[in-house]
DNA sequence: TGGACGAAGGTGATGCGTCAACTAGCCGGG
DNA sequence: CCCGGCTAGTTGACGCATCACCTTCGTCCA
């Protein structure tokens, strides 16, 4: 390994303001969502899936990538949401091994009274803090950073790393903060 | 609570962005270094503070307010890592509360051995892909919204929330990527 | 002196996230 | 028909993060 090249004050400046953004920002608004809902941001993410689908179900698999979560982490966060009956499971006629996610009324009732409390701590806390030109310039960095790490699997970043392998991927949307019930 | 203003789609679009950013970012840097050091970023972190501390060691408290995590959540890790060997408990002998924290030379060599790889990741995922002149930009923003996260406790983004306290917050400098032996 | 108060730190319970391994059902070739 | 390999989903173990609560100690003031 080549003499690693430390970041400059810039980039560290960067990369500190990035470690300072993620962690608090997720914690203010997961304490807001539970102390206001007792909901937190995952099960927020997975009733705005299930409310955005027809039928208000999903299988898991779609779940999965909607959100882009590990299955088996959806299947234990399924597991206790059920308990909690905001969601329930069904058995799929056509695909024996799977699974539909089902929103129930008390998981839609659940969404519907969240919503607001959740989208106005999204603008209090970030976009309403951002000129539209901030909003638009931070969008596109978070892309293409995103878009690299969809790209993995490949060249795992070790030492200098020419990235081999880049390709279109489409966008998929996790935690949209409205939930089917924007503008009812 | 007055009908709630949901996302415009730039703003959505921003939103999106950064939570698909944020979980799949930390989780490959996660990976890269369990892989190649058996540490966590939480562990790297505190690695990270003390080896730029005088004398290798920090009270529990410095620790808390550098990398920003609550102290009950600093305690259970200390303990794991000196469970690990990586670092030591000192009582503070000016004040009998006090706990320091000291890397030992595990502690010392497993963050030499780290740190490049880890920039190297960090490089690679996230600085490398963006110009100058994003770098700043993004830091511009990032730490807005993280000087409005740092003023909380006041006024706590239910409705339309007219934010009532702001501040000078000093930016303290949590997971910088280079260790203290950067540079030699 | 002593007592209230707050700060430093630790602990136990509980829920979350990841990994590795597993079951069960689909699908294609022989 | 059945066997290998694939996909969908689940499970258990384990480490991590948070919450509420506790102890110990410093500090300030009467």
């Amino acid at each position: 390994m080549t003499d690693p090249r430390w970041l400059n004050p810039d980039e560290s400046r960067a990369w500190r303001a990035l470690q300072n953004l993620n962690m608090p920002l997720s914690a203010v608004l997961n304490r807001q969502l539970a102390r206001d809902s007792n909901l937190s941001t995952a099960d927020y993410a997975v009733l705005v899936q299930l409310s955005e689908s027809a039928d208000q179900r999903l299988r898991a698999r779609e779940m999965v990538q909607a959100i882009g979560w590990e299955k088996s982490r959806l299947s234990h966060h399924i597991r206790r949401m059920e308990s909690r009956h905001l969601v329930s499971r069904e058995e799929c006629p056509t695909d024996g091994r799977g699974a539909f996610i089902t929103l129930t009324p008390t998981g839609r009732a659940a969404i519907e009274q969240a919503a607001p409390g959740h989208v106005a701590a999204v603008r209090s806390y970030f976009v309403d803090l951002l000129t539209p030109a901030q909003l638009a310039s931070f969008a596109e960095i978070a892309e293409a950073v995103g878009a690299r790490l969809r790209s993995d699997g490949c060249g795992e970043a070790d030492g200098a790393t020419g990235d081999p392998c880049q390709g279109e991927v489409e966008t998929d949307c996790p935690d949209q903060v409205a939930p089917a019930c924007a503008g009812e």
